[in-house]
DNA sequence: CTTGTGTCCTGTAGGC
DNA sequence: TGCCTACAGGACACAA
C-alpha cells in the first residue's frame, strides 16, 4: 500500500507533530518488527533521543534523531504510523515510542511484514542493503528518459517489472506503476527492451506526474482503508485511478470504449486498458 | 547478470 | 453458519 506518495504524504504531515520533540520510553509489542539491531538494543539506543527532522528515501521513512542515530520504517503492505494520545489503545501496535508531553508514536502493522530500524547514519547495517542500492527518486531531475532508457535497454522482463525494481525506479510499488503505463500508453507485459524512444519519454515523464499527483492528493486508500494519513483521515487518490482497482469498468479516457482488464503478472495484480495501451 | 517463483505474516472476502 | 482457499499496496532469497 505505502508507496512513495503515501510515504510522502505520512512524512509532510507526522513532521510538525514530531520534529523537535523527545523520546522518553520505548516499547517494542513483537520482536520481529525491529529490523535492527534487536528489541533491547533498539529502545536502549531511541530513549533520551530527540527528533529533528523527518526524511525519506523511496518507500523507507526516514526520523532523524540526535547523536547522528536515524529511525528508519519501512511499512510494507499493512503499516501505519500514527501520533495517539500516550494512555490509548491500539490494535496491532507492533511498537510504541513514547514522547514528551503525553503523546505516543504508535507503529501500527497487522501484517507485521513491515520493520523499524535503528542506525547510525551512513553505516547501514546488512538489513538495510537495499536501501543502498535504491535507484533515483522519479520525482527529481536526475530520473530523465535518457537514464531510464539506459536502465531498459536490453532487458526482456516485462516493463512493468522493472518499474516495481527499487533499483531503477525506487518508490514506485503495484498502483503507480500501473497507472503510469497507462498514462503512458504502454502495456505492462511488454519487454522492457523492445520500447520505441518514444515510449521511454513519455513513462518517465507520466511516472513522475503520476507520483506527483498521487502526492498532491495524498496518497491512494483503497477499500480496505488500511493506508490512512497520521489523523486517521483518508487519501483521495483513489478516486483519480485509471486502472487499477478498476477491472471490468469502462476507460476513464474521453471516448474510449475500452474495458479495464486485469491479469496477473509475477503474482501481482496487473491493471490495463487494452485499447489505450498498446 | 537476468528472470521468474516462493516465502514471510495476518486478515478478509468469496465459494461451497 | 462454518470451513477452506485465494488474495492483498513489498522485498528478498534462491533456482535456473
Amino acid at each position: 500500500m505505502p508507496e512513495l506518495p503515501e510515504v510522502e504524504t505520512i512524512r509532510l504531515r507526522l513532521r510538525p507533530l514530531l520534529v523537535g520533540q523527545r523520546i522518553v520510553r520505548a516499547q517494542v509489542l513483537r520482536k520481529d518488527i525491529v529490523g535492527f539491531p534487536d528489541a533491547r538494543g533498539f529502545g536502549r539506543g531511541v530513549v533520551g533521543r530527540t527528533i529533528t527532522e523527518l526524511g525519506r528515501r523511496g518507500k523507507y521513512l526516514i526520523v532523524r534523531l540526535d547523536q547522528g542515530k536515524e529511525l528508519i520504517f519501512h511499512l510494507r503492505l499493512s503499516g501505519h504510523l500514527e501520533v495517539v494520545d500516550r494512555d490509548r489503545k491500539v490494535e496491532y501496535e507492533r511498537a510504541r515510542l513514547e514522547l514528551v508531553g503525553g503523546k505516543a508514536l504508535s507503529f501500527v502493522e497487522p501484517r507485521a511484514l513491515g520493520r523499524v530500524y535503528l542506525v547510525q547514519a551512513n553505516e547501514y547495517p546488512q538489513a538495510l542493503a537495499g536501501m543502498l542500492k535504491m535507484g533515483p527518486e522519479p520525482i527529481h531531475e536526475d530520473f530523465d528518459a535518457a537514464y531510464l532508457r539506459d536502465r531498459l535497454r536490453g532487458r526482456t522482463a516485462p516493463v512493468k517489472s522493472l518499474l516495481l525494481d527499487q533499483r531503477i525506479a525506487c518508490g514506485v510499488g503495484n498502483i503507480y506503476s500501473d497507472e503510469a503505463l497507462f498514462r503512458a500508453g504502454i502495456r505492462p507485459l511488454r519487454r522492457a527492451g523492445n520500447l520505441r524512444n518514444a515510449d521511454v519519454v513519455r513513462l518517465a515523464r507520466a511516472l513522475a506526474a503520476v507520483l506527483e499527483d498521487g502526492i498532491r492528493w495524498c496518497g491512494t486508500t483503497m477499500g480496505d482503508g488500511r493506508y490512512r494519513l497520521p489523523d486517521g483521515q483518508a487519501g483521495s487518490f483513489q478516486k483519480r485511478l485509471a486502472v487499477f482497482g478498476r477491472e471490468g469498468k469502462r476507460c476513464r479516457r474521453r471516448g474510449c470504449a475500452g474495458e479495464v482488464r486485469r491479469q496477473k503478472l509475477g503474482g501481482r495484480s496487473t491493471h490495463f486498458c487494452p485499447v489505450c495501451q498498446r
